[in-house]
DNA sequence: GTGTAGTTTGAATCCTACG
DNA sequence: GCGTAGGATTCAAACTACA
């Protein structure tokens, strides 16, 4: 199996997408890879946000917030197009038994699920994510935000030879059916990219097995993952680590800088530590 | 506190709305009340499920799905209307300071919440219900759907001054913060209605702990709680049950003949076991 | 080295009353 | 509507410091 891993930071629609790392725009850069190309697509996109104030813990100290430039939508109408133009990409670029998840929060995650209806995909599960350890509520307002959704959906309704597998997933769940919650740990410790003073890479780098077990569920060796807004390139790693090849397209080449660290660490093969980019 | 129940078989607007069961279309019921009328509206709609084929258990008997009338609809686009007019009529009659909740599952519950959040209604939280017992998946071709969503939401942005009751919640949940993800059973055994041929009386019959939490985390003792789709009025119940005054809607007549019983068992306050009708 | 106590922090639509 | 002052508010995991 191919094993190097390319940056191309001008693509052309020609180069070959294996095991890349594209800098560009995803709707953009979507449009120039051919239909049919991917087995399984995993897709963080912004959430929309939202924030109205500042936020203070109870001991006066500043909640540090997602305020990056690509979370900020105008309206719910200029995110709905956003979402539409993305999933249309993306639908053209699945092959027919190819699966899509979406992770979100509630903020967007009902804007995606009803756009991902409206384009003719076709539900299979929404998925929880439970985190051990969510931000607490610090004001008492509102129940603690502990979940995120993702949404596992094939192109069709019509589609019924999408992978699944069934028995790796009993497996893990210690001989019983795997159920829709998944229980993980929010990203932190030695996974979290930072950068020397201690500043995280990205604002919501997501957790390697969570990303682990959507692979494992739904492709097989070999299989062609894609991600089209890939950040620091979890959904790649896991795809890397499991034998499977990938396609991640990420607008902020700064993500990618970083991408590339954990990627040499994982192709040392240092398997204990190869998550901590700085050994 | 008022204690009497009243059926209302011809709602006119006039009758007194306060402990009462109206029987009728939730929507042109809901046109003849006046505005700003509920403190809190729990909801249950339809949830547009979509079997497409008779499902069977490994064991070969056939899985007794939804296939109500009520909840058929020709077209995401027929749901969509239908949930834009319920809930602009909910909207019209909740006070400024009221909560609603909206229970539904992946076929739903995305359009529900892309139309809420369209009507200008501020999600505060979306909770997870998670299954102890959910039916298993039978094929083996997706994940145990183990969950159901609901969505906490305000009417509008501004609004502050909603009912949360912090202290309560943090009780129930050992004296930590309580958080979205909630965990109950399905409804079953004493508590589910069923006729003397062991025929459930309602499909969807919710587990009445989930309901009393929603009540107990977002209103105060008199409040006067709303749901248009009562069925078998297990709001109604858990209204009363906590001091709460209700107004209930329902089309079928069939269902309220069992709500009453409930409410008949629950007067004579047979705590222990009010729950079962038949007694 | 080990154990304990203290500190930091995470996709957050997080207040209220008064002038 | 706005600005400001007052006051009530947090859980789990991972890390650091120090004995």
């Amino acid at each position: 199996m191919e094993k190097d891993i390319k940056r191309i930071d001008n693509f052309d629609g020609k180069a070959d997408i294996v095991n890349s790392i594209i800098i560009g725009d995803c709707i953009q850069v979507m449009k120039m890879i051919k239909s049919n190309s991917f087995d399984m697509v995993f897709a963080d996109p912004p959430y929309n946000m939202q924030l109205q104030n500042e936020l203070y813990r109870p001991n006066k100290t500043k909640v540090d917030g997602v305020e990056d430039k690509w979370d900020k939508f105008d309206s719910f109408k200029s995110y709905d197009e956003f979402t539409k133009d993305w999933l249309k990409e993306v639908k053209r670029v699945m092959k027919n038994s190819a699966t899509l998840w979406v992770i979100g929060s509630y903020h967007n995650i009902f804007r995606v699920g009803s756009i991902l209806q409206d384009l003719g995909f076709w539900i299979l599960n929404d998925i929880v994510w439970i985190k051990s350890n969510p931000m607490p509520n610090f004001r008492g307002v509102r129940f603690t935000n502990a979940t995120e959704t993702l949404i596992w959906a094939v192109k069709d309704k019509k589609i019924k030879n999408y992978t699944f597998n069934y028995e790796e997933m009993k497996r893990q769940n210690g001989g019983k059916q795997m159920r829709n919650d998944w229980y993980f740990s929010i990203c932190n410790g030695i996974e979290r990219l930072r950068d020397d003073s201690g500043k995280k890479i990205h604002s919501t780098q997501k957790p390697l097995s969570l990303i682990e077990r959507a692979i494992l569920a739904s492709t097989k060796e070999g299989d062609l993952v894609f991600d089209p807004f890939a950040g620091t390139c979890t959904t790649g790693v896991a795809a890397y680590k499991h034998n499977r090849r990938f396609t991640m397209i990420e607008k902020e080449s700064f993500y990618i800088d970083w991408a590339l660290k954990r990627f040499k660490n994982l192709q040392k093969n240092i398997f204990g530590n190869y998550l901590d980019v700085n050994r």
